[in-house]
DNA sequence: CGCCTATGATTGATCGGCAG
DNA sequence: TCTGCCGATCAATCATAGGC
């Protein structure tokens, strides 16, 4: 069945020092969260980002920010839009990223993450306890 | 009053380390596919099931154990023998063991 | 009891695949 | 060909649990 190349031992016992599989040594891209509103700068390599982001920004970010740390405003925000729809329309994510000082990039993930965690939250319902207050 | 509604609204990090089975079970299912220590959607389940956490805890707990194990990568990780001579003495002993693959009975 | 490490959970962002 | 979404994962970080 799908017991999948089950028995992938090999040496053993000095596996861990330095035996490395592909899996350790995936690295993925820093995360380069730059991104114009209007049109999506993708890869386009090579650097010279003159001085165009200028703001945008307010988090540390400048080329390529890691991950950026959400205000609870905009956190705020962004649920209530959620609630009002789980899906954004164009315009709809225009508006959002402005108004939040984030691009437009941002809004759309915010929106996919979010959309993945109701659905978590569905198979797996919250169970609260009041033991352990 | 404030810590209280911060604990609901922060009920998720009230965290609970596993049992000490179900952290051997996922080690030895993590020790035992090391080659690829990506369970499919089927063998969380059955995880889940044996460790008795949810398929989200057995998912959390492969993403941390791989990036962790890649941190460690060249230092003791004493652990990794550990399971390494268990997973020897099994082979060695031919069948018995059973610790990884599917639909397995451990009783 | 405080301090430090181990560990479960959260989450912004990436990766590969699929659909329009 | 380009873009959004999904599902899975990464990677950094949060906050607590556990050992000393």
């Amino acid at each position: 069945q799908s017991t999948t190349s089950t028995l992938d031992e090999k040496p053993l016992a000095i596996v861990a020092s330095e035996a490395k599989y592909k899996w350790m040594q995936i690295k993925r891209t820093p995360a380069k969260t730059a991104g114009k509103p209007t049109d999506y700068n993708y890869n386009n390599g090579t650097s010279l980002m003159n001085g165009s982001s200028s703001n945008s920004m307010m988090n540390s970010n400048a080329a390529n920010a890691g991950r950026t740390n959400f205000t609870n405003k905009q956190l705020t925000e962004l649920e209530k839009e959620f609630h009002f729809s789980r899906y954004l329309t164009r315009a709809r994510r225009i508006e959002i990223a402005a108004s939040l000082q984030l691009n437009e990039t941002q809004v759309k993930i915010w929106f996919q993450n979010r959309r993945m965690k109701a659905k978590k939250r569905q198979r797996e319902p919250d169970i609260l306890t009041f033991d352990s207050m | 009053v404030m810590i209280l509604r911060s604990r609901f609204l922060d009920a998720r990090r009230k965290r609970r380390n596993f049992s000490k089975t179900a952290t051997e079970v996922l080690n030895e299912y993590f020790y035992s596919h090391l080659s690829n220590p990506y369970p499919s959607e089927e063998a969380k389940e059955e995880l889940a099931r044996k460790c008795g956490i949810s398929v989200s805890q057995v998912s959390n707990w492969f993403g941390n154990k791989r990036i962790r194990y890649k941190k460690n990568i060249g230092k003791a990780q004493e652990e990794a023998n550990l399971y390494a001579s268990k997973l020897a003495n099994q082979a060695a002993q031919g069948g018995g063991g059973g610790m990884h693959r599917d639909s397995d009975s451990p009783h």
